[in-house]
This record gives C-alpha cells, structure tokens and sequence, in this order.
DNA sequence: CATGAATGAGTGTTCATTCAT
DNA sequence: TATGAATGAACACTCATTCAT
C-alpha cells in the first residue's frame, strides 16, 4: 500500500498525494455514491485528474483501494477490541457502532459485502482482516456465554452486512438490531 | 398499468410490446445492475429504441416500473397465503423465497428498499401494498404464537430488505435466516 | 391547395381536417418557432400525427404551407386597398400593418424573406401574389407623388422583410420605419 | 477570451485548439445555420468532441461566442475609423461592408440583433460594443451634417440589423441601402 | 512526477417519418 | 381515411482514460 506498482518506494510527496486522493475518494463516494466522477475526486482532492489516476490506474481500483482503506480500519478497531473486559459488549457493541457507520456511509455496507465476498473466496485479501478480527471477538463472546455456539464468523459477517444494508435505506436499524441480536444469542 | 398517462387503454400491440420491454428491462437490470443502457433492453426486448422510449418517457420511470412491478408481485404471493392453515410457516415461508429470490434478482432487493422508504414517508405508493400484505401474515402469525409480539411490519420490512442484499452478495443466506428468524420468535 | 397530390378533390371531412391542420401549425410555430414538433401540431389541432402526414408529407412542407397563407392573406389584404382613396396612405398604412403583425409573428417575416425570393426566381409561386398586389399600390403612390419614383417592387418587399425582421428583435420599428420612409419618399 | 473559466490563462496549445474550434464553429453556422450539430464544428475543426465541449461547455455557449467574436470584430472596425477624415464616409462605409458581409453569413445578422436585444436591455454585455463605437461614427457625422440630428444609435442598429437581414435573403441589398440611407440624411 | 487538455465511445432522449390496425 | 405505435438516425452531453507539456 506504501509503494507503486515498480515495488520502488514513493517519494514524500507522492505518498502525500496518494493520501490526499484517497480520503477525498471516500468523502467524494460517501456522498455522491460511486458514480462520482473522478474529475471530482480529483478537485476535492486538490490535485490534477493525471495525479489521480497515476496512483489509481482505473476508477475501479480507487473504488477499491476505498473500500479496502475503510475496512483495515473497521479490523483495527476489532483488534483493539480483542481483551476488554466484557466479550458480549465488546462484540454487539462493535456490531452496532458498524451498521450505525453504514447509516450515513453507503460505502461501508459496499465494503462489508465485498468483504464477505473476498472471504468466502478464502483468497487471503483484505476482508480476511476484518473476518478474523471479529471471528476473535465472536468466540470470546461465544465462551463467555453472551452469543450461541453455533454461529460461524462467515454468518455474522453476513449479518452485519445485511443489517448496515437495512440501516442506509429503511432507518429502522436500531429496533431491528435488538431482534437481530436476540437471533444471536443464546436460546433460554 | 394497463393503459398510458392519457388515460386511453393502449392497443392490442403495444400493450404487447410494453410487457416485453418491461420483461427485457426487470431481465437486463437483473443482471446488469441498473446502470445497464436502456439500448441493451430495447436489443434484449427486441424492439426500437424509440419504443421503449415511448412506454417509459425517461429511464427512471423504467427502473421504477420494474421495481412496482416486482413489488406487485409479491405483494399478490403475500396475500394468497393470508388464509393459510398454518401462519407461522406462511409468514417464514413467504419471508424465506422473497430472499432466495433476491439472491439472483438484485432488483428484488432494491424494490425492497425502496417499498420501505415509501411505506415510511405514509405515501400512497406501491410499496405499501406489499407492506400492508405482509403485516396481515405477521399478524396471523403472531396470534399463531409463531412470531413474538413486539415486532412492527416495519421492522420486518427492514430485515427483509437486509437479509435480500446479504442473500445477493455473501451467499450465507440460508443459515443466516435461521439466526434471524430465532430472533423473530417468541423467547421460550 | 384544396385538392390532394393525386389531383382528386378532396372530402369534406378531410379538408376540415387540413384546415384543422394549418390553423395549429401557424399557432404552434408563431408561439415556439418552426423547430417546435410536428406531433404538437398534432396536438394543437386535435389530430392523430398520422392525419398531419397525410396532408403534408413532410414538415418542411407544412412550414411552407403555413407561409403560404399568411402570404395569400397580406396580399388579399393589399388587393383591397387596390382603389383607396389616399394612395399614399394605403401604401405606407399597409406596410406599417405588415411590420406591426411581424413584431408577433416571427413567421411573417419569414414569409416575406421567402416571398422575396421566390419573386426574384421569377418562378410565379405564391410569393409574387403579394409583390405584384405591393406592386399596384406602389404605383399608385407613385403617381399620386407619395412615393419617388425609382424604386422597384423588389426593393419594397426587401425593405419590409428587413423592417419586419428589426421589429421582431430590437423593437424600435415605429422610430425606425419613419427613417425607412422618408427614404422612400421624394426628395423635396 | 483567453483564460478559462477558472481564471487561469489556457496553455498554448489549449488557445490554439479554442480558436480552431471558434473558427470552425463561425463557418459552420453560417453555411447550415444554428442548428449544424456539434459534431460537425468539432470534425471541421479537426478535434474531437469533447474538446469543443471542454471549451464551451454547451452548445449555447458556443453559439455565443461565435456571436460575440463577430461583434468585437465588427466593434473593432468601427473603433478604427473613429477619426477618418470623411465622416460621412466613414459612417455608410462601415454601415455598406457590415451588410455586405452579412449578405453570405447569416451568422452576422443574428449577432446584430442579439446585440440590439442587449444594447436595450442595458447590459453591459458585448454587443454594446459595436453600438458604443457605432454611435461615434454616427456622432460624428451628425457633426459633419452627413446624417440628420434626429437619429440615435438604437435606431441605426435596428435599420442595421433589418438591412443585413434584408440582404441574406432578398439579395436587393445595394439598391434598397440607396433608398434607407437617404431615408438617414437631412432633408434638404 | 504532476498537470490538465484531448479523446471518443457511450448515454439518455427527441422527432420526422412509416405503416399496421 | 384516420390513428398512433414503432422506428432509428441524430443530437447534446459525460467521463474514464491517455499523453504531450
């Protein structure tokens, strides 16, 4: 992520445009939805539509590199969330502030569904991060006794999916993450 | 829908061809996304460009004939299954095929979402008739015991629409569903 | 012009419908200029676009049909001035008359471009009915001594195609068409 | 004209392609008219579409411009002769070559009267350009006693306007500008 | 490396004209 | 004969991508 495609480091300023380029991306898409146009992106940005695509060679690999940004941050946060203390609030907790995220960043639910994709396909990309994160935090959930056993990280990564879907267009996400959540739990 | 905004029942013919395009379109959007050309449903529906122009004066309208249409659709399967023998299993039923459904039609999905927006904004529009369909299964099946009794149609309209986007992307929609129908039932 | 291309007469029925026709063409054109569709002729005249087709196969036929009555008209209005008392009156009333309709109707001076050049064609069309009825009044304002005596038909039509052009844009016609005149008269 | 609409001045190479293309659009609309397409002006002009859309980012903005470089041509001119010795001459002169050009671009006659349109309406929009530098010819030979004192500017650009059009089609030019000249001279 | 001008295939839409009903 | 549905060429305009400066 940190050098071009020639494997040769970038020079400061270039990973500084890089930067530039991809927050304006997200903020661009976020808003616009991805039919932006890069011109756009690049405006935003503050740079020339040239600098945009030396770092991006196609729209589709800046839509990428987005989605791909946006989930190495959701993983980090899962990390950071692999000893708290309570493992059921550390996990619905994380669960909810996602589909909160996605009610207002379309790009987040995109970037979920991708991810469930890329899992699935057990190709080792990035939504793998974000899959195993939450997979720690599933099972210590699962062990301290506040989700049911047999549910798999692909499963509530599916979940998580849907409901961020759900959160962008009805709105109704908060009451139908309590049923969501009760699914999730186990059975009395 | 079968007669043109003047109000005058259309022709023999072109009721025929509207049908086509509208077949051609819900195929083509189907499987292109919605961002397929309106040209790529006059070729599919094998009509005259002009044609479908002329049913469907902009491409939105197209898009959100189709959407109506599929709405329609399941809207009149909800309401055959308002007398059946047992609720519970009409209501998760129905629920499951709608989102079998959505797994290869990602305008299902999106017609979902939208009905839920419009039943939400209380306009007249279609999307309430599926709305309106599917809370008499939900209250058939809660008088059944099958459904607890704190869940609004709403709600359900959310999840439906979420666990269809799932179904499209991640694939785990089968087991999924079992979670989220266990939070849809009454706690033992 | 009251019988079809084949030379038969025309039905009753089927010559109110071109009457029907002409009256909304002149309309719509003089309200939307000539780019203005031939379906909302249609429209106008309360007719399918079929039956507009059949009487004049193409627009630009219709246009010239159009221009053809307003200048059948303005020549049968130049025709009755033909005995006026005051010659100079009659001729300098009427042009006067002719530019205040163009200030309107920007088909008029079309028409009278168009006139101007059939008449120079020598090609006998309908154009030359006006000029040759302006010609009579020109003569007699001739010799009753309102208007000098070496200028041409052909330089009145041009002189009241181009006034009537300046009318329909910059408005200054009354102020204008006295300068225009006195350019006519005798010198003294 | 020589900067874009950001403000920065054009490349070299940019100005020169913004000039073919205003070039190419000045022949083209006046040999088919307003309505030749886009495309046209830009095969004329050697460049692909999107640079005539680059430059004049609609249609009407290109039609303008043609417009407007023909008046500051025009306006340029009759700065030029703001000291000629003849005065008289220098006014018919330059009112004589402004209808003769106009007699084979039609384009001439619509920038006169869009000129008028904006002279009255008070802008400070180019065509008062020509009507400023106009007046001080026609000033000047009021002062020379080659034009009578009761004219103003409005209207000569009226009778200028009407005159050009007058001659694109009629063809009658000369003669009737004999006839409208003597109509701007003093009574003797 | 950065820039932004140039490119041209592709899009939604209109409209004169034809022809089956 | 009248109708209006069907046609498709043409249009203005957009945008991802390339490349000379």
């Amino acid at each position: 992520m940190t050098s071009s495609a020639s494997g040769r480091p970038l020079r400061a300023d270039a990973l500084r445009n890089r930067a530039k380029v991809l927050a304006a991306a997200e903020e661009v898409f976020a808003v616009q939805g991805t039919s932006a146009s890069t011109e756009e992106v690049a405006r935003k940005a503050g740079v020339g539509i040239g600098t945009v695509f030396r770092h991006f060679p196609t729209k589709e690999s800046l839509l990428e590199a987005v989605l791909v940004a946006l989930l190495e941050r959701l993983a980090a946060e899962a990390e950071g969330l692999r000893s708290a203390d309570d493992a059921g609030e550390a996990f619905f907790g994380f669960f909810t502030r996602v589909v909160a995220q996605a009610a207002t960043k379309r790009a987040v639910t995109e970037a979920l569904a991708e991810a469930g994709v890329d899992a699935r396909a057990a190709t080792g990309r990035t939504g793998t991060g974000l899959q195993a994160a939450l997979g720690v935090l599933l099972e210590r959930a699962q062990e301290a006794g506040a989700v049911r056993a047999d549910v798999g990280p692909a499963e509530v990564m599916a979940l998580l999916a849907g409901m961020s879907y759900a959160a962008g267009r009805a709105g109704a996400h908060e009451d139908v993450l309590t049923f969501a959540f009760d699914g999730l739990r186990p059975r009395p």
